[in-house]
DNA sequence: GGAAACTGTACATATATGTGAATTTTAATG
DNA sequence: CATTAAAATTCACATATATGTACAGTTTCC
């Protein structure tokens, strides 16, 4: 079940982000269709916990630096090393197409780093874009890293849907791609999940922590140079990681 | 009316910034004393919004960087200039009290940046604290700057409580305590509105925007300096503010 | 200066939603 | 490997809650 008025709260948060300046109860409830009383609740609420104010008289809400200073704290737990946004932003520099880290979350996979492609079609994802796990590649180089107990484990939730022609819609199928995935040395996918949209992904292990690094893109740019773009992956990942010792 | 599942998203988010781990759907919900099943639904509503995620297998759910992007966009608009900081970290740092910049929000004022004391008996305040307009030093700082008709605006919504001894319990009271202010040069609060606390501060217009800086701590430290903190302020005001040619 | 238009607020009621109990899945233990 | 304990998930129902309606306050425009 998804709660409601727990979505709309991201939903407003999500409306500031991008007016980037303050609104009025008004044009919030008719951005959303909602009915004004709601609308003054919902702000109401959000005012009331120091997370709305506003910056001058008569001219509507904004969101105060609470969010920030929350997320701050949230983020700076252990936070991507450094250097695996070079990673990405090198990644979509040297191919121009989107670059991503992404994060396992039960049977999908959450994009928590992105640097996008600045072609006019593109991939377009942004941090927090989740995705199936077992049909992008991204998700694969996810999958690589479990053992085999996990990985049945997963695919016991997942709804095999047939999102397009290719994608695996059985375990076994699954599997099998994985298989293929390490013969290959890294992950791909042509229009699994996404319709025209062709990804190599490796995985990418930091310290206990299973993330996978991708570069994604239309189909017929990406698709002759997959291996290319892998191979291009890896070196990257060569470069930028630092040595450790111990390993 | 308060929305309640509004509010637990935000109770949830507080939740992290504190513990700044993962924590279990069951450690949540023990947490906050909510029935599990309550629990499950917010936390899949908040994963399937790209929200959280699960860093490690079984290791529980924590949330993605979206929330800092996203804060990060809201924040980027007209954020304070950088020279308001180091204000309150002088401030801060010289009186050895709490320092903040304070903007309204109807009859409440909020404070939107902080730098706490470090003394073991201090203000305790994080951004987006509220107080009350007209029952604390920092919010008249700010009603100083309206005109009267706006101020007759306000005073009309607030509800007159006797939070102290000394709180103004009235319009007039609260008219005559401006007056005062503006006859002294700053503002002052003796546990008007908290008990023990005691605050001195002063307008800050930037731009068009109406904030006021304030510094505030237990009534015995700040009681008997009040006047030279007040002059510290704005001092420091005038010494960090940009002289611009236009005014 | 008067009225129309708009924004924000209160409240009773129907309904969407949170919850307790039951079920399934996963982990722990001997 | 069998058994127990704990955690996660599902679901039907009573209830807390979102909303339609009505109203008050504020601004704009003629």
């Amino acid at each position: 079940m998804i709660v409601r008025q727990a979505a709309n709260v991201l939903e407003i948060m999500e409306f500031f982000a991008q007016a980037k300046k303050p609104a009025t109860l008004a044009e919030i409830a008719d951005h959303f269709g909602w009915p004004r009383s709601s609308t003054f609740n919902l702000l109401a609420t959000l005012s009331e916990k120091g997370y709305l104010y506003e910056p001058r008289p008569r001219a509507g809400f904004y969101p105060t630096p609470r969010w920030l200073a929350m997320a701050r704290m949230i983020s700076e737990v252990e936070p991507l090393p450094p250097w695996t946004h070079t990673l990405v932003a090198d990644l979509s520099a040297e191919t121009g197409e989107t670059a991503s880290i992404v994060a396992p979350a039960g049977v999908m996979a959450v994009f928590i780093d992105v640097v996008e492609s600045k072609a006019a079609i593109r991939y377009f994802a942004t941090i927090g874009h989740r995705v199936p796990i077992h049909a992008t590649a991204s998700g694969r180089a996810l999958l690589l890293q479990y053992s085999q107990e996990e990985r049945d484990s997963v695919y016991r939730k997942i709804e095999f849907k047939q999102y397009g022609p290719s994608t695996p819609i059985s375990i076994e199928a699954v599997e099998a791609e994985l298989r293929n995935s390490i013969a290959r040395g890294y992950c791909q996918s042509f229009g699994d999940y996404s319709r025209d949209l062709a990804g190599a992904a490796i995985p990418l292990p930091i310290g206990d922590r299973r993330l996978s690094v991708v570069v994604a893109g239309p189909e017929f740019r990406i698709g002759p140079k997959v291996a290319d773009v892998a191979a291009l992956i890896a070196r990257t990942v060569e470069r930028l990681r630092p040595k450790t010792t111990a390993a």
